[in-house]
DNA sequence: CATATGAGCAACCAGGAGGTTGCCTATATG
DNA sequence: CATATAGGCAACCTCCTGGTTGCTCATATG
């Protein structure tokens, strides 16, 4: 699942540990789950239920490689959530929003 | 406060009644909490508590006038989202240390 | 083969999030 | 002044979320 709803997108980014994960990942390498909940205070069944709501997201891949399964980050994830946040902020933002501001009165 | 951690910041935006009086708010118009909840399935009382939220974040301002209160967006908010998404979306180039930063930091 | 290890599944639990209702204050307005 | 309207406060309820533990399966490794 690659495409979700835009509120499920930031739901998965608010949680501190998710966030920790991504961070960890955004170094574009491959992290075992194990490895990834290397020195975080949980538990590797809690990391993997945020592993799979970060996937559900579209914001890490799994591959599975033997006994283990490869997390890697998904930049196309972070790409789409990051278009939203321009959506809101872009057209206040820009020129056309000064402009309307301009005209609705408020100068 | 303007100032919060970046998991706070996406929890705010990880709901959709939320995501949606900041798309209202996009236009950079002044509403009345009333206004804001008009057409949403919701009570007036869940609106505030979704303003108080936003307004937590970093993303919307409140301004009295008269027994009206007028949000507005905070682009500041927004923009403050959108960078820390550029730093997990960035390439291994360097930017992984002031990621490292945001999260490490301030915890 | 025996065993250790990575990961999935399921049940379960406490706390927080989102929602409601009722009541109160303050400001407009007839 | 009387009344309608915009918001705030607080209690309360339900359900989801983040977390745990226990068990099983599968794959490495001695």
């Amino acid at each position: 699942m690659s495409k979700a709803e835009p509120a499920v997108l930031f739901a998965a980014l608010g949680d501190p540990t998710r966030l920790g994960l991504l961070a960890r990942l955004a170094d574009g390498g491959e992290y075992s789950i194990a490895r990834l909940g290397e020195g975080l205070p949980v538990s590797r069944q809690a990391v993997a239920k945020h592993l799979d709501i970060l996937q559900d997201a579209g914001f890490v891949r799994r591959r599975k490689s033997g006994r283990e399964v490869q997390i890697t980050l998904r930049r196309e994830g972070i790409e789409t959530a990051r278009h939203w946040l321009d959506q809101v902020g872009a057209q206040w933002d820009g020129t056309l929003g000064r402009l309307r501001d301009l005209l609705e009165g408020d100068g």
